[in-house]
DNA sequence: TTGGTACGGCACAACTCTGCGACAAACCGC
DNA sequence: GCGGTTTGTCGCAGAGTTGTGCCGTACCAA
C-alpha cells in the first residue's frame, strides 16, 4: 500500500454505502463499494482492497459467513460495521477472524480512527537492515522499485516519477496486459471518477510515455484501445 | 511469543486486575498486573508481555499518557479497558496507537475475543525478525551512536540531536532508501497517526536536515517525494 | 471521401505540496 | 514554579505537479 489505502464497503443499504463511502474518500481513502457478499468477490478479483468494512445483516450471504469465506484464503483485515449490538454477536464476529466490530450508530470518527488503528497494524514495516529492496516489478527493460518509487532502467539509471505517474504506472503493472478504462485509472490511481469529458489520464499516460517508452510517437509498451482505455503490454515479472 | 501468550494488566483497581487476571488465566494465558504506569514500567523491563490491557483513569500518570509513552519505544499492542464511555475519548485512545478499546461494564468473553483479534494480527505479520541492535549506524561522513543517542561527524565532532530528531534519524536509518510517508513517520517516531493537516514532520525534517546536511537547501542525503514523503539516500552501514 | 469523434501533445494556469522563519505551547530538570 | 529547551502550529513564499484548453491528427462509420 504505498498510495492510498483502498477501502471496500459493503452493505446492502445503498445509504449506508454512500455515507460511509463519501466520509472516507474526504478522508483521502480510496473507496469500492459493494452490496453483497458475491459483489464484494468480484471486485476482490479486479483490485483487492487494503481493508474491507463489512454489515452482517445482508440479505442472502450474510456478512459472517462472507468473513469466515475471506479468512480462508486471506488475512485481509475486516471491520465488522454492523447493527446487532449484542456482546455474543460482537464475540462470535471477532471470533471468526475479524479485526474490529463497530455498532451501528456509529461515530464517523471512531470508524476512521478504528480503520487507522488496523492499519497502522497492519502496515508496521519492520525495519530492513540492508538497501537492497524487497518489491520490484520488472518489464521490458525497466524495473519499478515501489517501495522507493523508482523506475530503474536496465542501464541502471534511475528515472524519477511523479506521484501520479508513478501511481499510474504502478497500476498498468498490477493488471498487466488488461485493458483498463480511464474510469478504473482515475479509480486506480487518485480514487475518484472522472467526469465525462476528463483528459487527464491521457495526458497522464503521454508524460508516462515519455518516460518509459523508446519512441514515445510509437508506443509499444502502453497500448491505446480506442475508445476503450489503455493497456500495459509487456511481459512483467515481480520480485 | 512462544507458546503462552503473556499479557499485563494494568489497573488501579485491585478487583478489575483480579477479575480480568483470573479469567485470562483460566483461559490459558500468563498475567502480569501492574497497578500504575511506573509498575508496567518495572515489569516492561523485566519481562515484556505480548499486550497490555490498559486503564486509563487512575490516580497519577494516566493511562492515555502511558500509552503515548509506549509508543514512543514499542509496538507493543495495547487494547483500553476503561469507564469512559464518550466517542471521543475512544478516537483519542486510537489515535494515540492504541489497538482497540473497551468500554466497562464489559464482557469478559468479549474482551478475549478482542485480545485474540488483536493477537492474531500481530503474530500474522511479517517474520517480524529482530533486527540485531547496533550501537552504530554510519552512512555518508556521519555515524548515530544509538545508545548515546549523538551524531558523530566525521571529524570526531559530536552533533546534539533532540529526541524526536534522533527518532526521525533513526526510522530513516533503519529503512533506507525507502520512501516514508509522513504517515509511516509519525509512526515510526511517535506512534500515532498524523491528521490530514500535520506539518510537524516537514519541520523535523527540516531541522534535521540543517544538522545533517552539507548544504540543508539542496539536500542530498534526507530526498523529498514530492506528493509522497521523504527517503533517506546514502549508504548506511550498521556496526 | 467526408463527417464525427477520440486521441496526442503542447503550453499555460491553477493548484497542491513543501521549506522554513516565527511564534506559542508543551516539556523538563532544577 | 521557573527558565531553557524542544516540539507543534501558522502562514507565507516558492517549487513542482496536474488539469484544461486548444489544435492537429488518427480512427471509425457511412
Amino acid at each position: 500500500m504505498e498510495s492510498v489505502p483502498h477501502i471496500a464497503v459493503v452493505d446492502d443499504h445503498r445509504d449506508i454505502r454512500d455515507l460511509v463511502g463519501k466520509y472516507l474518500t474526504q478522508q483521502g481513502y480510496r473507496i469500492s463499494v459493494a452490496e453483497s457478499g458475491s459483489a464484494l468477490r468480484r471486485l476482490l478479483e479486479r483490485n483487492a482492497p487494503d481493508l474491507i468494512i463489512l454489515d452482517i445483516m445482508m440479505p442472502g450471504e450474510d456478512g459472517l459467513s462472507v468473513c469466515r469465506q475471506l479468512r480462508r484464503s486471506t488475512e485481509l483485515p475486516i471491520i465488522f460495521l454492523t447493527a446487532m449490538a449484542d456482546d455474543t454477536d460482537r464475540i462470535i464476529g471477532l471470533e471468526l477472524g475479524a479485526d474490529d466490530y463497530l455498532i451501528k450508530p456509529f461515530n464517523p470518527r471512531e470508524l476512521l480512527a478504528r480503520i487507522r488503528a488496523v492499519l497502522r497494524r497492519v502496515n508496521s514495516l519492520p525495519p530492513q537492515r540492508e538497501m537492497p529492496k524487497a518489491k520490484t516489478i520488472s518489464f521490458e527493460r525497466w524495473s519499478l522499485d515501489v517501495g522507493r518509487r523508482e523506475l530503474l532502467g536496465g542501464d541502471g539509471v534511475g528515472v524519477p516519477l511523479s506521484t501520479a505517474e508513478f501511481r499510474l504506472l504502478k497500476a498498468f503493472l498490477e493488471h498487466p496486459g488488461m485493458v483498463l478504462s480511464r474510469d478504473q485509472l482515475m479509480d486506480l490511481t487518485v480514487g475518484r471518477s472522472a467526469d465525462s469529458f476528463d483528459r487527464s489520464i491521457d495526458n497522464q499516460v503521454s508524460r508516462l510515455r515519455k518516460k518509459v517508452e523508446v519512441d514515445p510517437k510509437n508506443p509499444s509498451i502502453i497500448k491505446t484501445h480506442w475508445g476503450g482505455g489503455y493497456s500495459l503490454c509487456a511481459e512483467v515479472e515481480r520480485a
